[in-house]
DNA sequence: TCTGGGGTCCTAGGACCC
DNA sequence: TCTGGGGTCCTAGGACCC
């Protein structure tokens, strides 16, 4: 068995975007920006010709169209998103069982095992480009390297359509002078605490002392001082092996800021809905609630979390339990956003209540999930939220999302 | 006219049991 | 009656990723 691993990782370039401009070919060569439905929304990704002129993602709609003033603003469709990431991370099992999806538009391979039939990772590279592009018309970046941590950063290093290889003997001389916030798991805190100990690059945090560097951060001392080293051992983990869901929650900027409190409750039973019909369709019940409030001075927040005796996963208990919450929150200010999760998870047992009334309800409540499925999120829901507008509005699917088991796509 | 939403992992302190 | 210590679970908050 070789000693050297060969990873590659995939970025698809500026993916929600150039989605937008393959669907609609008015958008092709212009700058676009997706954003959610809300009035406080934010750019999701723009497209390449956005960036040229200033416009980053996270920007509100106001400051995207002042870097750029023929900035074209595209409301996000989650299911384009979904459907063609699934289709893509499928094509990429053709090279390697060995896929791991790190989000919707991102991905490592482990082709050390596929090389003997592709001949090199540069051809695998090239085919999967090749392939993505003439399908969907998308283009991405790709990174060769001997571990997860320099694919990433070689995939970074060329954008967009960039292919890039770093051979595990020129890895040393890259990372010398490489920035250490140029790696994936050094944020701006752990820059700016690094920096403090006058370490700017991997070079300097390599060669930095473990003792040092463990009684500044602890356990992750050591994984540090191997980052600035270039040195990863961390497997590439298939999608049928990742571990079960940890938490399953969702949370919403109000339209406007809100202190009344049935209107917060209307709020809350909507995302208890939310969290509620995902977690059944995870086939998960948890027993922690986790209850979120966004000020409206947007730095100040309170989350408070119960736990409770018995695992639950229909919306009105999470929703009573999220109520019950909030009942000990005094509140400081108005409320900007709200956020409910249930966390302590543990799989569903296939099992029917022992009780005719519980029966009943089960069977409501999965004939409302499959209708919301079929028909999209909010289809039937329960009757306080079908008043008002502000509970409705689409939102954009986040970067994070990825997709409900790869195996389960359906290829028409 | 400000600044989205979904996750994971880690730490520190307290309660409680043996 | 006083003492120590380990393990587990819980809450709150922070850092990081896309």
């Amino acid at each position: 068995m070789s000693e050297h691993r060969t990873i590659l990782h995939l970025d698809l370039n500026a993916f929600f975007a150039s989605v937008e401009q393959q669907a609609n070919p008015e958008l092709q060569g212009k700058p676009i920006a997706v954003v959610g439905g809300g009035a406080r929304t934010v750019i999701t990704t723009s497209s390449y010709e956005a960036r040229a002129k200033g416009v980053k993602t996270g920007m509100a709609i106001w400051e995207g169209k002042r870097a750029c003033p023929e900035l074209i603003i595209v409301i996000g469709d989650n299911r384009k998103y979904t459907y063609t990431s699934s289709r893509i991370m499928q094509m990429m099992q053709d090279y390697t069982p060995d896929v791991e999806v790190f989000s919707i538009d991102e991905a490592w391979l482990d082709v050390t095992h596929s090389l003997s039939i592709f001949g090199t990772a540069e051809r695998i590279a090239h085919l999967l480009k090749a392939r993505i592009l003439q399908s969907f018309g998308l283009k991405c970046s790709i990174g060769i390297a001997p571990n997860k941590l320099l694919a990433k950063l070689a995939s970074d290093m060329k954008k967009p359509d960039g292919l890039t290889i770093i051979l595990p003997e020129d890895a040393s001389l890259i990372m010398e002078s490489l920035p250490i916030q140029e790696l994936c798991g050094i944020g701006k805190k752990m820059q700016r605490h690094l920096n403090m100990m006058s370490i700017y690059t991997c070079g300097e945090l390599g060669r930095c002392d473990e003792a040092r560097l463990t009684r500044k951060f602890g356990i992750i001392g050591k994984r540090l001082k191997l980052m600035g080293q270039g040195i990863d051992h961390s497997p590439v983990v298939q999608f049928a092996e990742e571990g079960d869901v940890k938490s399953v929650g969702h949370s919403k900027t109000l339209e406007r800021d809100i202190s009344d409190p049935a209107e917060i409750r209307r709020f809350l039973l909507q995302l208890s809905e939310m969290v509620g019909s995902r977690a059944r369709r995870y086939c998960v019940s948890g027993k922690t609630i986790h209850l979120y409030v966004r000020y409206a001075d947007f730095f100040s927040s309170c989350g408070k979390q119960t736990t409770l005796k018995q695992y639950i996963n229909q919306s009105d208990e999470i929703y009573r339990a999220a109520l019950g919450i909030l009942e000990t929150v005094e509140l400081e200010q108005l409320v900007r956003l709200l956020g409910i999760s249930l966390s302590n998870l543990k799989h569903q047992t296939e099992q029917l209540p022992l009780f005719e009334d519980e029966r009943k309800k089960l069977f409501a409540t999965q004939a409302m999930d499959s209708i919301n499925e079929r028909f999209g999120r909010m289809s039937v829901t329960y009757g306080t939220l079908l008043p008002g507008k502000e509970t409705a509005g689409s939102h954009v699917i986040p970067p994070s999302w990825r997709p409900d088991g790869i195996k389960n796509v359906d290829v028409q």
